[in-house]
DNA sequence: TTGCACTCGGTACTCAGGTACAGGTTTACC
DNA sequence: GGTAAACCTGTACCTGAGTACCGAGTGCAA
């Protein structure tokens, strides 16, 4: 019954050993069982888990928000709020990419426009007024979420 | 001769005071003049600059990154070498922000699938086949240049 | 039983882009 | 000339997600 130790887990699920003790701390990986001398014996799902963490974070959740859904999933299986699941949150989730997105639209449709001009030199163009870069306008995007 | 002030600077640019520092510290912004008492006054351009400095930001460009736009714009005006001017670094830019498009269209497509299937908890859905969230394939996504 | 690889806990560091604080000058206005 | 606001330098801290290092202890095989 002893289990993987840390290494094998961290080689199977393809993180770093520290990231295993790093998610422990965060809360996202349960402790393990330990050998009599202390090390961790990890159960066959603690590589679920962690591949379950690397793609929610690939879908733009942050390790607390991914916490939190592990948590929810995990002991308040029925609703909770009208916050609480994984289905209202992706929702939300959603709606952030899409706004980062038509931000990151915008971005390329100026870098676009400023190839085509041309534009060699950021200070001078500036002070031109023939520049398509709307140094005034651009100044903020999107709420920023950061999913990446 | 006095020239502005750092606050009036700052404020005009609508950037915290301390960031003028720090951007004279990174090598963004030149070091103005002092007055007698080692008070900076600043020159007009600087506000131009700054205003620079956050559209180049805003279009995806690293501090790092403006400086050396920056210093080949100012004293290098002519052309350096391949990569130096604005618009080659514009058209690399645009190739990475057109590459973090696609990978966000590909989380957005995920969370979508996600959301219509009803998946409402992540591990007890990582255990089954309905689940439409490709836990082993979406592990990676473009090579990280984080546009924001 | 010796040796080596592995793991332990704790702390500190990385990156980027700032922001905040402390304690001491300077400037501006009345 | 007094005083309050603005400014100075230097240093420390923040977020987020890890990574690295250290000295000491453990696991396992020959």
């Amino acid at each position: 019954m002893s289990g993987l130790r840390s290494s094998a887990v961290a080689a199977a699920a393809g993180v770093n050993l520290q990231t295993l003790r790093y998610y422990e701390r965060r809360g996202l990986l349960a402790e393990p069982d330990r050998s009599l001398g202390g090390h961790r014996m990890y159960p066959a799902e603690a590589v679920t888990v962690l591949r379950v963490i690397k793609a929610a974070q690939r879908l733009g959740f942050t390790l607390d928000e991914i916490a939190d859904l592990l948590e929810t999933g995990r002991h308040r299986h029925g609703r909770g709020g009208a916050d609480a699941g994984l289905r209202s949150r992706a929702q939300a989730k959603l709606a952030e990419v899409e706004a980062k997105i038509s931000d990151l639209q915008i971005i390329a449709g100026t870098l676009r426009a400023a190839v085509d001009a041309g534009c060699d030199d950021l200070v001078t163009c500036a002070a031109q007024p023939c520049c398509p870069i709307p140094f005034a306008t651009i100044a903020v995007g999107a709420p920023d979420a950061d999913p990446r």
